[in-house]
DNA sequence: CACAATTAGTTGCGCGCGCAACTTTCCTCC
DNA sequence: GGAGGAAAGTTGCGCGCGCAACTAATTGTG
């Protein structure tokens, strides 16, 4: 392998901004899986299911498209899974029979009051790397990144 | 659809820094594929195979597997369409029979040469939304970030 | 020097994803 | 109020991915 020998503006992949994201939101989710995955059975559709439901009881299955950004398709075959296996249900709206409305069954309660601390441990592991100011100004961060790209 | 009550920890997907950071890497990513995509037929992986032989001629799979951190079966895919496609060459290391060096056609130098200011620029572009010292906080917690995660 | 263990790379398989098409229900507008 | 269009959710299809198993070549060990 020769190195490179260019004056030109160069590409190195391990420094390119978006690879870095692509590669370090990669690790962050294979740390977390550890929890959902291993310990409840869940993958990352499903685990974001729950933690949507959890606190928005009687949303629906656009609602979670919309705010986990996820293809309808991945959403509806989540909520499939969860239903399945017990953890939520679901009943036709009142108001809009289309719509399916989303409640956890209290198996899923459990399941997810379980959940919650642990991502949040999780979390806390993660971040305790930095410095409460490098933290603070690295979501401040991603926030300002968040808007320019229409997400948030 | 209710609002939570609880008084406990809550966890609110848009806010949880591992969520974010998966979402806006698949937005970064969208950004990026339109130009190796549309203008160039290239696939993230087969991005990735060309940007690293790029600059390292003759270097092999397994080196870009490693550096890239994908897995050896989707570089393989990658460099097999790539060859396909006449972009690189393929010939085994005198030295180790089993190695495969890899460098690219001159086509694949022409489209290498194309896409490198392209992505630059789109890298350019997406920072520039945070001020000087905004980004090189940002691009520093990354460091940090992949050194706590081994990546890096 | 032969045999076991390791490594580079490829391939069969099952699965989850996104796209497009579909059903059902609702909304709009004349 | 009936017809056309839009929205919520589901499903068939093709494809790319990761796993595990495989081939071929090399290295280590007695």
């Amino acid at each position: 392998m020769s190195t490179p020998s260019a004056g030109r503006p160069a590409l190195h992949l391990p420094g390119f901004v978006p690879f870095r994201l692509n590669r370090l939101a990669a690790a962050v989710s294979e740390h977390l899986a550890d929890i959902y995955r291993e310990r409840f059975g869940l993958e990352i559709p499903e685990w974001r299911v729950m933690a949507t439901v959890g606190p928005v009881r009687g949303c629906t299955a656009q609602y979670i498209a919309a705010s986990t950004r996820m293809h309808k398709t991945r959403v509806s075959r989540a909520i499939a899974n969860l239903v399945r296996r017990r953890l939520i249900e679901r009943s036709s709206s009142a108001r809009d029979r289309r719509q399916m409305r989303l409640r956890l069954t209290p198996a899923g309660r459990r399941t997810y009051e379980a959940l919650v601390p642990l991502a949040l441990e999780r979390e806390r592991q993660l971040l305790a790397c930095l410095s409460a100011a490098q933290r603070s100004a690295f979501e401040r961060s991603l926030a300002v990144l968040e808007v320019f790209l229409g997400l948030a």
